[in-house]
DNA sequence: CATCCGTGGGA
DNA sequence: TTCCCAAGGAT
């Protein structure tokens, strides 16, 4: 009799040993540790900064979050500036404080080391289900069921899945389900998610490539970009607002700390207007946070998830540096400490040009 | 279940 | 240019 199920795995598994990408976080700086080819700390770390993350986009990052901090135990005694700092560009900054508490956590209710089971994972802030079972999965070979949107790529096509995402997830989460093997879990879910990345593409799909060819539904249709099905975005709405970028003696910006929570919680910014479907009577210069001979610097566009935000920039010269108790004075060459998001650089930016030379990516 | 939450890159 | 999206989580 042949077992199929177990026969996908092993095909994909097969392909995973010859092609499966070279990652940071998938090799362990301190190797020996018997059944441990993964520093779970590193998983976990890598596993949140990929949240809804490139893989490109997270090296740098993890690269140096790692020398910074190269234990949870460093992590958690790190000040949360300091971290916030780090992440800052990155996005969803939601993650790094969430970072920070699940470090704390850890350190102090785990003795230092992280929980190797998906519900105490889960019981952790920043870790849904996703992560928790990747790092099951990953760190302690657990055979969790991990499914991420490659693996809701992958799976719906093999089984041609044309219910519509989210509705599809419970199907797809039993399909994957059926497929974990018992012996290489971790493996197992890394290759779906390598295969997703590198074969198993949203759009043009390397088919001819792929170690499932001769099972996957969609292919056998004729159109896995069919696959997986979604429902219809909608449409971004655009924001307006005005942002002040002062600039003191000696080459100084005034900056202050958005709330803990919501857009950009926690992170810097310079003062500005609230950020509103249309002008109202509060945006412009009477809006600016103190007086000053304040000059247009013209507009910047920054589009975050759900809305377009066109921000118009003012720039003041001050003399003196005034006292505020709501932000403080920030050397410009001290900028890239500041946990400044991306669009908040931009203002600067567009205010003192020659402020911040625009980092490039990779840089943070 | 729907909404909120960033950013940069690729087609 | 425009659109899509990349290893989701919290509420």
């Amino acid at each position: 009799m042949q077992d199929l199920k177990g026969d996908t795995s092993r095909r994909l598994l097969d392909w995973y040993d010859r092609h499966h990408r070279e990652l940071p976080w998938r090799t362990n700086p301190a190797e020996g540790v018997k059944g441990m080819r993964t520093d779970p700390y590193r998983v976990w770390l890598s596993e949140v900064m990929l949240q809804q993350t490139t893989v490109q986009a997270v090296k740098a990052y993890f690269d140096r979050f790692t020398r910074t901090w190269p234990t949870v135990r460093d992590l958690a005694a790190a000040p949360v500036e300091e971290v916030m700092s780090a992440w800052a560009g990155l996005g969803y900054y939601a993650r790094a404080r969430n970072l920070k508490k699940c470090a704390e956590a850890v350190a102090s209710g785990h003795g230092g080391q992280f929980p190797d089971t998906e519900e105490a994972l889960r019981a952790l802030p920043g870790i849904g289900a996703y992560t928790a079972a990747a790092i099951a999965a990953i760190a302690f070979n657990r055979k969790a069921t991990v499914v991420d949107g490659n693996v809701e790529r992958v799976v719906t096509r093999l089984f041609a899945i044309d219910t519509p995402l989210p509705a599809a997830k419970p199907e797809i989460r039993a399909r994957t389900g059926d497929m974990v093997p018992d012996d290489r879990p971790g493996d197992f879910a890394q290759a779906m998610m390598d295969l997703g990345a590198t074969i198993c593409t949203p759009r043009r799909p390397a088919c001819v490539l792929c170690p499932l060819k001769e099972e996957c539904r969609a292919l056998k249709e004729g159109d896995p970009e069919l696959y997986p099905v979604k429902a219809a975005r909608k449409d971004k709405p655009v924001r307006v607002g005005a942002a002040f970028v002062a600039v003191g003696p000696g080459q100084q910006v005034f900056l202050r700390r958005r709330p803990e929570s919501g857009l950009l919680g926690g992170m810097t910014e310079v003062p500005g207007t609230g950020w509103t479907a249309r002008l109202d009577g509060e945006t412009g210069v009477c809006a600016a946070p103190f007086a000053a001979d304040w000059q247009s610097a013209g507009t910047i566009t920054h589009v975050f998830t759900h809305f377009e935000l066109r921000l118009s920039i003012y720039r003041a010269d001050m003399k003196i540096c005034h006292e505020a108790d709501d932000g403080w004075w920030q050397p410009v060459e001290k900028l890239d400490r500041a946990a400044l998001p991306t669009v908040m650089k931009k203002a600067i930016a567009a205010a003192i040009p020659d402020a911040m030379r625009m980092k490039r990516k990779g840089q943070p």
